[in-house]
DNA sequence: TCTGGGGTCCTTACTCTA
DNA sequence: TCTGTAGAGTAAGGACCC
């Protein structure tokens, strides 16, 4: 941003993966809906979205699909179709982009668009945005308009579903100060009991303390980062084009494995879809890291850095094994991952 | 009996080198 | 040559996001 007043608007899908399944099966409207995992919610996965209707069960997204199905047994569940969430995203994203090429892409529920240069009220464009995808996919979103992206987005959450707001600086005080701290991006389940220990429940507490306060007590970087966001500041700016920094896979087990072998059968497996993809987005990469989680869900990672940039298979798994090799498998294994970092994009012909 | 998968970023510790 | 140190690169772990 450079210091012109700015327009931010923040478009989030209601409810995007169980709204695009009840668009296929409109029987499914009204009902309480769960997607996660494999539709299976006696077996391991999480809750990935939850229908209105199963959240005032107690339903959201994170949950273990076996606590979902313990708070709401007449709940539906149905499996994560990703290709299909996929193919509406890019309908919606191209209607965006339409409205406004300085758009970033987050996830595939949700973008940021810079609207600071299109002509007429804000609220115009949101309700063009809002009508168009309603018109064009049946599907319902909230915007949330601001002058930067940290206010945008809190403000599309302040009113869900079908939602529009705006937050403007002088409304800082009203809107954002009395939400509890764990409403500010970046603060999890973590970092709110850590400053429920300091006192601090809502945004505006955090307000009030001093920069060195924070600083002292949750670090630099992040204290300064409380500091501003809490008082509505944040420059971070519109991001148009994105290149992966890492690729991974990994794979929990049905059933927690005790045997070395079942673990290098599925690290080959992961590696060997690592592969592909980097194959596919034409990356090559340094540095191979394999991380292990065990039944008790205490988790090693090992890292090998190469000689030079690969893509080949047989490089990546070799180290990789070379990784697992460093670990004592004691205890059984709950999940097995490969990840690959330090990508440049592959030079033609090498 | 819990707790996915694919990412990003930050902090801390360690090692090597200038 | 010895010693201390700063900085870069690497490694490991953790928090957070969708």
């Amino acid at each position: 941003m450079d210091g012109k007043a700015c327009t931010i608007l923040h478009v989030d899908m209601d409810a995007f993966f169980a709204s695009v399944e009840m668009l296929r099966r409109p029987e499914l409207k009204g009902r309480p809906v769960v997607i996660g995992g494999d539709g299976d919610p006696t077996k391991r996965g999480v809750v990935s979205t939850a229908s209105y209707e199963a959240r005032k069960f107690g339903v959201h997204s994170a949950m273990p699909l076996r606590t979902a199905l313990k708070l709401c047994p007449a709940c539906i569940f149905l499996p994560v179709d990703y290709n299909e969430y996929s193919r509406v995203s890019v309908k919606i994203k191209k209607i965006l982009f339409e409205v406004s090429p300085l758009m970033e892409d987050v996830g595939i529920d949700e973008a940021y668009l810079d609207i600071s240069s299109r002509p007429g009220p804000p609220e115009e464009t949101a309700m063009l945005i809002k009508e168009r995808v309603f018109r064009e996919t049946g599907l319902t979103c909230s915007v949330g308009i601001a002058p930067n992206k940290l206010l945008a987005k809190m403000a599309s959450d302040l009113q869900k579903p079908d939602g529009l707001t705006i937050i403007r600086m002088e409304d800082v005080e009203r809107l954002i100060w009395p939400l509890g701290a764990r409403k500010l991006p970046g603060v999890g389940p973590k970092t709110e009991a850590c400053l429920k220990e300091l006192g601090i429940n809502t945004i505006g507490d955090i307000a009030a303390k001093g920069l060195e306060w924070l600083q002292d007590r949750l670090g630099k970087s992040f204290g300064l980062y409380l500091y501003d966001a809490s008082r509505g500041i944040h420059e971070s700016p519109i991001i148009t084009e994105w290149q992966p920094k890492s690729i991974s896979r990994e794979e929990t087990f049905e059933l927690d494995v005790s045997e070395w072998q079942a673990v290098a059968r599925s690290l080959a497996f992961l590696l060997r879809d690592v592969a592909g993809s980097m194959r596919e987005g034409g990356y090559e990469a340094r540095t191979v890291t394999v991380k292990i989680r065990f039944g008790d869900f205490s988790t090693l990672t090992r890292a090998r850095t190469l000689a030079s940039w690969t893509d080949d298979l047989d490089v990546l798994r070799k180290a990789a094994f070379e990784c697992l090799g460093r670990m004592e498998l004691k205890k059984k294994v709950r999940l097995v991952g490969a990840r690959v970092t330090g990508l440049r994009r592959k030079s033609k012909g090498g």
